[in-house]
DNA sequence: TGTACATCAGTGAACGCGCGTTCACTGATGTAC
DNA sequence: TGTACATCAGTGAACGCGCGTTCACTGATGTAC
């Protein structure tokens, strides 16, 4: 047999496009949003870096598309969170998935909600991609609380990502309290958030704090 | 009289330092962070660009200093806010003070919480910036809820960073659901996570949720 | 009060870097007949 | 099944850019005597 010195890369790469998604999305964990550059996917994709330019028109809507990426699992995790038949342990399970998911992969999460997000309106599947997940979230805070799905969405959406984003940005280090970065902790404070309640005749709650 | 073409600038600055910072803040809110660069703080503070390097280190030093100062102002604000007799509406005034922060200064506010935040350990003004800011929330918490005011001040810290970080990250915008990314809003779902206490004998509240 | 001198705080040229993007090109692929 | 040709998807050189940082320098300031 022949040694042949390396398998020749074809000149057509065949699905370079997903190539390059994928090696963005690798690459985004291992150097951080500024290191991903589109020179850099290029190489970590093994392709000249003037290649990328068949499949995206600028870096901008490659970050978009990992950025959507990342929001459909995300989404795809909260939806599974979602079954659980109780609601209010289902928007716990919510918020366990948004936390995990910020701590396990945070540059992708400072992606997500970078300045991208700010732009969706020019890049509709990142648009989607959010907009999906956000429904599940509302759709369980509606089931746990009818009437006020918004209000309770919205706070725990709230706790939720700024939770996350302390946790990841270093905010909670030397801290004088006891608190530890991470999902049992954010659902400790979600928790908080959200009483139980007595079934679907429970009171509903008041409107502006008065409940006690 | 004879026209003099420009005042001529003194060799000696006398109080660059300052000069540096004042340009610095005022190009954060103007160029963001990305254009938070040491030629631009250089250039708009009139001296040349290697100018800085007798003041500051590098770039980081810099940047620490500027996150610093930002922390200063808003622990001055919510300093003023915990000042409210009624702690339960002094821990409302101090998200009021957060938020309205962030609003103001989105570039400020990412600044504060980015890269730098995680190393404070190399930037002791803005560690110490950092937790006094912390300390007047915690008191304040404390002064609520005796004995669960760290459960209080981080609920609470991250359901106010949160909505502030998705309002001013346009994440609001769009959605399915009424909210406007102001102070008033995020009032709104601060007040449902602080019920309002009976008074010094108000029963504890439950450890995991368990009250409704 | 003068003077010599060290120190301080600026200047402007220069370096190297990696980036996004463009361009003419070329090899591979697909298609009409 | 062959063949001519258009189109596609790569390559590699090149451009210009602004950046952080360094360096030798120089004018201004402060101080010892």
């Amino acid at each position: 047999m022949s040694p042949r010195k390396t398998t020749p890369r074809p000149y057509h790469h065949g699905n370079l496009r997903e190539s390059l998604l994928a090696a963005a999305d690798e690459l985004l964990g291992r150097a951080g949003l500024a290191g991903l550059t589109l020179r850099e996917v290029a190489r970590a994709a093994g392709v000249s870096h003037a290649a990328p330019y068949h499949h995206f028109a600028n870096l901008d809507e490659l970050l978009a598309a990992v950025a959507a990426r990342s929001f459909e699992r995300l989404g795809q995790a909260m939806a599974a969170a979602s079954q659980c038949p109780d609601a209010r342990e289902a928007l716990l399970r919510i918020g366990d998935a948004y936390v995990g998911h910020a701590r396990a992969q945070p540059a992708h999460f400072r992606l997500m909600f970078g300045p991208m997000l700010a732009r969706k309106v020019e890049f509709p599947a990142l648009a989607e991609a959010a907009r999906q997940s956000f429904d599940v979230l509302l759709a369980t805070a509606e089931r746990y609380a009818p009437g006020q799905g918004a209000a309770v969405a919205l706070s725990g959406w709230s706790l939720g990502h700024g939770f996350a984003n302390l946790a990841i940005d270093g905010a909670f280090e030397g801290l004088p309290v006891p608190v530890s970065p991470d999902v049992a902790m954010a659902r400790h404070l979600n928790e908080w958030l959200l009483p139980v309640r007595d079934g679907p005749a429970a009171p509903a709650r008041a409107k502006s704090g008065q409940r006690r």
